[in-house]
DNA sequence: TCCATGGACTTGAACGATCCAATGATGCCC
DNA sequence: GGGCATCATTGGATCGTTCAAGTCCATGGA
């Protein structure tokens, strides 16, 4: 059985000291090329791989991000997390780092977990989803100086997100987010150009920030194609029966709508209960024909031909990972362009059968 | 700003020695009733927490378990491995253990990033999904006696599934499993039960564990009901076009079944496209009115009524856990049960309007 | 010649925990 | 009171790495 191998183990092996080994890892330029040749290949041959605790116990730096994994909530929606979660696994392995789980029932049990993990393993950074008014939870991470990314711009200050960074406030913090709002205004330009007038829109209730960015996506399409949206508006807290509901309300007054944009697929699958889907052979519910969209282009819409809004996850989880590594490398370095970066990503539609 | 909290910091406050507050933690019976409480209550007025580096870098265990996370594959299956994930976080960290993701494209790849993720953060333990017929990875754990369990049975060796751990065979390893069988099983029953003669059955090809054993729950319900499966069965690969093609298959040749059940939602929700279902006002496809069942109660099912097979995840996952302790455990107790443990969870049916 | 300069490398110390061997305190029996 | 066993507690060494300070040697200007 081989002995472990250690920094020790090389350095004999290639006769220089400890500390030469570790400058040809961690700063190759001290090093003189004839030794660092000699190094190297002793490190390979002897697959001399560096102790990340003994490492971490000198610099302070475990190479490690923490992310929490939801509680599936309402079953659809778990798969968007699942994807930026093997986005963020796969772009931090790329930049040295690896990824750590946890969970959290809310936000105060979020923020003992963040006090438990800094304790204990001493993170790196976090990486937050699912933003919203005023959260608590970045204040929390700001103030410790702990490196943080968000999924989802900070709603609390309105004006902020417009600015993308060039204000550089002082308690702006690097975000990566998905356009919200153009996904919607998109699939909404399409069903105008495809000829429908009467374009309906089902969201969550008024108050979140995901929610009324893509509420605003729509209204504004309708506005500026000189229709008015007054009166074609739901507002339903997420699921299948909600949507439903909604649909049927939004049918039962007034002139029907020809076309529905929903907020999320779960409240387009209530909605499609409610309505026929124009297209060959396939139309689940009974009710009059009209066309529906969803957001998030989750397996549900893909299984049953829903055109959805559709979320570059992977790339999403890309840009969290290298924003965190600008920010950890400006740590050590104490250089680099100093204000924290913003990146609004662009959704884009998935067109299927129903509408 | 306070200062760093250390097992030193805390042993002066409580006027004894490090080793002290170590036993404390560790092993509380060595140290004298009175002097415990001092130490624990300087530990919580302080706000201590073991630095796990520091910790890991003297005993060798990290309190660390890693699992793949795989891309989402053909997007209806990923819910599964993110509601086991949850589960696993949750459990683990019940047990004082963390979750740490990676990633790997094949069976090759996933062992190199075993040995990096071993060499750098000599990880306490693996556990592994999606088992198959002579598993390389398996045995690569075993042979260097690394923890391990999986969340599925070990195929390659038929003899021993049914065993339950009474055999004790020498490379026998802890898993946890479902049992799929029986989940189909229990789906074809109750469609007998509801007076059905002609069952279908659309199941992968033969040569996977997990798709054997689940045509075979299906076979053996028919022949102890005294029914024929032949010419009921068909084989394809996961997806909806597939499953689609299948049932078209099944209804064409012969006379045609009244009820289908499939090994999974996807093939279900291919199969759905082209019959009608039983029920009040609720038809997808144009066919003849036939049940259809799935498996793995993904949200897909939830979201379009369809009957399906549920996975009982979170408490796959807390077996899991339960196992890895175990033999965690028992590596530094030298103590304990000794032959590798088996745990075989029933699924359960849930019914929705799909018949 | 002398000392300053700087590059290439080495040495000792430290990070924060646990393990090990040794110490002090206590009780008990003769 | 001395000897001895038991138990709680102590101090030093250690894990593998990086930081800070040091050595050694060649170069070059005064």
């Amino acid at each position: 059985m081989a002995e472990k191998v250690t920094i020790a183990t090389v350095a004999k092996a290639a006769r220089v000291s400890r500390q030469t080994v570790s400058n040809v890892l961690n700063a190759p330029h001290m090093v003189r090329e004839e030794t660092r040749a000699r190094v190297r290949e002793a490190i390979t041959a002897l697959g001399y791989r560096a102790n990340q605790a003994a490492r971490q116990m000198r610099t302070g730096r475990s190479r490690l991000i923490a992310v929490r994994i939801e509680p599936t909530r309402d079953g659809v929606n778990g798969s968007v997390l699942d994807r930026f979660l093997h986005g963020l696994t796969e772009s931090a392995e790329g930049a040295g780092y690896r990824v750590m789980l946890y969970t959290a029932a809310d936000a105060p049990a979020e923020i003992e977990a963040y006090d438990q993990l800094l304790g204990a393993y001493e993170l790196d950074a976090f990486v937050l989803t699912g933003t919203d008014h005023g959260d608590p939870r970045t204040a929390w991470l700001a103030e410790r100086d702990v490196p943080f990314v968000t999924f989802g711009r900070p709603w609390s200050d309105p004006a902020e997100a417009g600015r993308d960074g060039r204000g550089a406030l002082p308690a702006g913090h690097p975000w990566v987010d998905v356009d919200n709002g153009a996904g919607v205004a998109q699939a909404t330009q399409r069903l105008l150009d495809n000829g429908h007038r009467r374009i309906g829109f089902i969201g969550w209730p008024v108050g979140s920030g995901v929610g009324d960015d893509r509420r605003s996506g729509w209204a504004r399409t309708l506005r500026s194609a000189g229709l008015d949206p007054t009166g074609l508006d739901r507002q339903a807290p997420d699921g299948f029966d909600q949507g439903e509901a909604a649909a049927r309300d939004l049918l039962a007054h007034g002139e029907p709508p020809t076309a529905i944009v929903c907020a999320s697929d779960s409240l387009a699958l209530g909605a499609l209960r409610a309505v026929r889907v124009p297209g060959p052979g396939w139309s689940p519910g009974a009710g009059p024909e009209i066309a529906v969209t969803g957001f998030d282009d989750t397996p549900v819409a893909q299984a049953i031909g829903l055109t959805s809004v559709s979320q570059p996850l992977a790339r999403a989880a890309a840009c969290c990972v290298e924003l965190l590594t600008d920010v950890l490398d400006r740590d050590t370095a104490r250089t680099g362009s100093g204000a924290p970066r913003h990146v609004l990503l662009r959704p884009s539609l998935v067109v299927r059968q129903s509408g």
